[in-house]
DNA sequence: GTGGTCTAGACCACG
DNA sequence: GTGGTCTAGACCACA
């Protein structure tokens, strides 16, 4: 179901945050659905329970879920659209390319941040 | 020059980190040029020479100021904080870029918000 | 009564789950209200139980419905959306009050917050 | 320096986030100035540095200061006063229990989470 | 040296 | 069983 990629320079915890965060704002989890609990996303990724935990809880933070103790985790009610999302992201971004400009900050410096997915790794 | 208030619950060494900081923001004292020197500055203002030190050393780790050994410290020849300013604003992008990215944003899509100026609020 | 889309890319499950919470939601399955039995419901829709079990189990696990073996599944009593939603601000005030607490605020100036209603912008 | 009680029913990392906190609000720590590096403090205190390591994040995600690997942490440059923040902190809980109350939450309700801090140990 | 990630495994409180 | 905290210790990249 989840996908992780150990040549990738993003931390496991990182991928799998994002890659709940995609799920979760695409409806593909719908709000309210419960999520695998850390112990078994855990024992099916083969990865350390903690690094699952750390994932859950910067979503938590972030509000895309939800933790009850004792009960599970679950997908928050009522996330933002992926779109509404993807929008909000994009003006934040212009907002702050603006900033920077006004410091000093070349275009081509703000390019390279863009690019700094892959190739930096 | 410096003013040092022994009523104030800040360390010395603190008021003096301090002071330097806001000197070289301000541009009182320009990029590049000398502070004086541990000793002397101990002499003028009668306190410990290491007093003194541990507010240099303090400087030069937030990168105010470049500490060159037998020659003395001088100002940094960049504003830090608006070179840190920009760095830190450069991060963020770089990290709601690759937010967006995950969330199905092209570099299309990243590229206009950086083009876009004053036109569009 | 309940509306199936197998074109749809969310699994049959998931449609029924979110079509229940939304009727609970909205009042038209009141509270305590029976719902279908699993085998009645799989019958109608003339799908496998086990795909209703499932979407009862997850409604019942964020608190929309509660079973009562041998009895049948019933509407909570109150709005679980209204109610989990009460019980996050309480989660969040106790948090913020803690915070300010460490910042030197006073139970008087917390009091002051819970009683200011509509006089105050 | 920093003093732990074991006997909080708080984390450790959360006690040392909010006297970290605090101790930067108030200006005892100044904006700039190097915080002991994890490993140290997890000797000073004996504890495990993955505990200085989660407060110190959690930190540095609310702004109040800033990790430089290899170089160390340093408080914000210009964190907010601590009688800004705590007049902020309230106006959120004044916001929140408003919401609450058109909830249902009941007076009583609202003053159990401002107790809630030492008593329910 | 610094911060950061990850593992392995223990323990707790809650249900 | 669940999530949450904490320890001990390894490893990495960076400077």
């Amino acid at each position: 179901m989840l996908h992780l990629d150990y040549r990738d320079p993003r931390p496991i915890y990182e991928q799998i945050r994002q890659e709940f965060m995609r799920l979760i704002l695409s409806g593909a989890i719908a709000p309210g659905e419960k999520l695998p609990s850390v112990r078994d996303l855990a024992g099916t990724l083969s990865i350390n329970p903690n690094t699952i935990q750390r994932a859950y809880r910067e979503l938590e933070a972030a509000g895309y879920l939800i933790s009850v103790p004792g009960k599970g985790s679950f997908a928050a009610e009522s996330s933002p659209l992926q779109a509404q999302k993807k929008q909000e992201l994009l003006a934040q971004i212009r907002s702050l390319a603006r900033e920077a400009i006004v410091l000093g900050a070349t275009r081509d410096e703000l390019l390279a941040q863009l690019d700094a997915k892959e190739e930096e790794a």
